[in-house]
DNA sequence: CTGTCGTGTCATACC
DNA sequence: GGGGTATGACACGAC
């Protein structure tokens, strides 16, 4: 026998009477709106009344239940993800799979880059996507390029997170089989591509064909013209340098222009390089910030889940104590009251009344005339 | 044979 | 205005 203490009501009022006969009066049952009263009660259930009826319609709450169980498998739907798939893989050139990121700038890359980039450009970068953005790109990593490759095989600092920093982004394990040498303007051992034929992708100081054949192109044209100085130096020179070594040498015009177009070559040449590593670390950048968001919003559909199971047992919870009091209460005659003729309204005021139905509508019961009933609780 | 990838180069905009 | 950088677009060879 569980107490139904959990309604208050205020003490009876001059309005409150008790049921009689006429209060299932046809004739007041047409008129509505106690503005004080909430009118609660289910329109398709009459044998259940309850003054949450709207709210215990569960024909919709328990699909988006459902809906959100099948959600909250993976955290979001089959279709979701493949819409988000979908989205994700539109255009942009570049596949999001980043577990064959196939794009790796070779550590040999710092080794050719001048110092004039990392200042400008490299600080945007750097603001951009991280504070290591494009470092290594000093004149002082050119020497180390000598080493031809320089692949270094220091694995013990490679980290997932090291995706701007070209050294050890080169060094990722993923990554290794991307055996591009990009010390272009480096004299090479020819013995270098007969490596090539063995294990071409592991090969230590591989050079790409294109970047061979490309290089030597400007390679041979300024032996053609017999510019005096090597290409490395015409393209990682700095400017004041390599004005000083035009002015040293007496250069025709075309030989002048070669060893420009020679140094703006190279210069964008890493510039391009440096460009497609930014993107791929926007790429990475954004495939984290999906996966954030994602993970935030399989949260949220778990959290929405539980405050709809806490809904959903407090409705009945209301429901129970609603039938409860209800079954409590008798009419003049002390006979129980239907559920089908009569049920509680709830005042804003806290005022519980007992309403007669609308005859012919099944679910909305009479307002004003059948606040017949008012009964206090304990 | 075709598609993809990596790369160099050019054109262009911008600083 | 020249030099450098950034980037889209394109070409090309490798795979």
């Amino acid at each position: 026998p569980a107490q139904p203490a959990l309604l208050t009501l205020p003490p009876s009022t001059p309005d409150s009477v008790n049921i009689s006969a006429h209060a299932r009066d046809p004739v007041a049952n047409g008129t509505t709106g106690d503005p004080m009263t909430s009118d609660l009660f289910p329109e398709e259930d009459p044998a259940l009344p309850s003054p949450l009826a709207s709210l215990l319609d569960d024909s919709t709450m328990f699909d988006e239940i459902s809906l959100l169980a099948l959600a909250l498998e993976e955290g979001f739907s089959p279709a979701l993800a493949s819409r988000l798939e979908d989205e994700l893989d539109s255009d942009s050139g570049l596949s999001l799979n980043f577990s064959h990121v196939p794009a790796s700038p070779s550590s040999s890359e710092a080794s050719y880059s001048s110092s004039s980039s990392s200042s400008s450009s490299a600080s945007t970068v750097a603001s951009l996507f991280s504070e290591e953005g494009a470092v290594g790109y000093s004149s002082d990593v050119a020497a180390e390029g000598e080493e031809e490759g320089g692949f270094s095989t220091d694995l013990s600092k490679i980290s997932p997170l090291s995706f701007r920093d070209p050294e050890s982004f080169n060094r990722l394990p993923w990554l290794q089989h991307v055996g591009h040498d990009h010390t272009y303007n480096q004299q090479r051992p020819a013995a270098a591509k007969t490596q090539k034929g063995l294990r071409p992708h592991l090969a230590k100081p591989y050079e790409h064909d294109a970047s061979d054949r490309m290089w030597g192109r400007d390679e041979r044209r300024a032996r053609g013209l017999k510019i005096p100085f090597s290409n490395e130096r015409i393209v990682n020179l700095p400017v004041e340098e390599f004005n000083d070594l035009l002015a040293e040498h007496r250069l025709t015009d075309a030989q002048l222009t070669l060893v420009r177009d020679i140094r703006r070559r190279g210069k964008n040449k890493m510039a391009a390089q440096n460009c497609r590593r930014r993107k791929l670390d926007v790429l990475v950048d954004l495939e984290a910030g999906v996966s954030g968001l994602r993970r935030h919003r399989a949260r949220l559909l778990r959290e929405k889940t539980e405050a709809l199971r806490s809904i959903q047992a407090m409705k009945q919870r209301v429901s129970g104590l609603y039938q409860e009091v209800f079954s409590r209460l008798r009419d003049d005659e002390g006979r129980p009251l239907a559920a089908a003729e009569y049920a509680l309204q709830f005042g804003s005021d806290g005022r519980v009344l007992v309403a007669q139905r609308r005859q012919g509508s099944a679910g909305e019961p009479n307002r004003r005339p059948s606040k017949k009933q008012e009964r206090r609780k304990k």
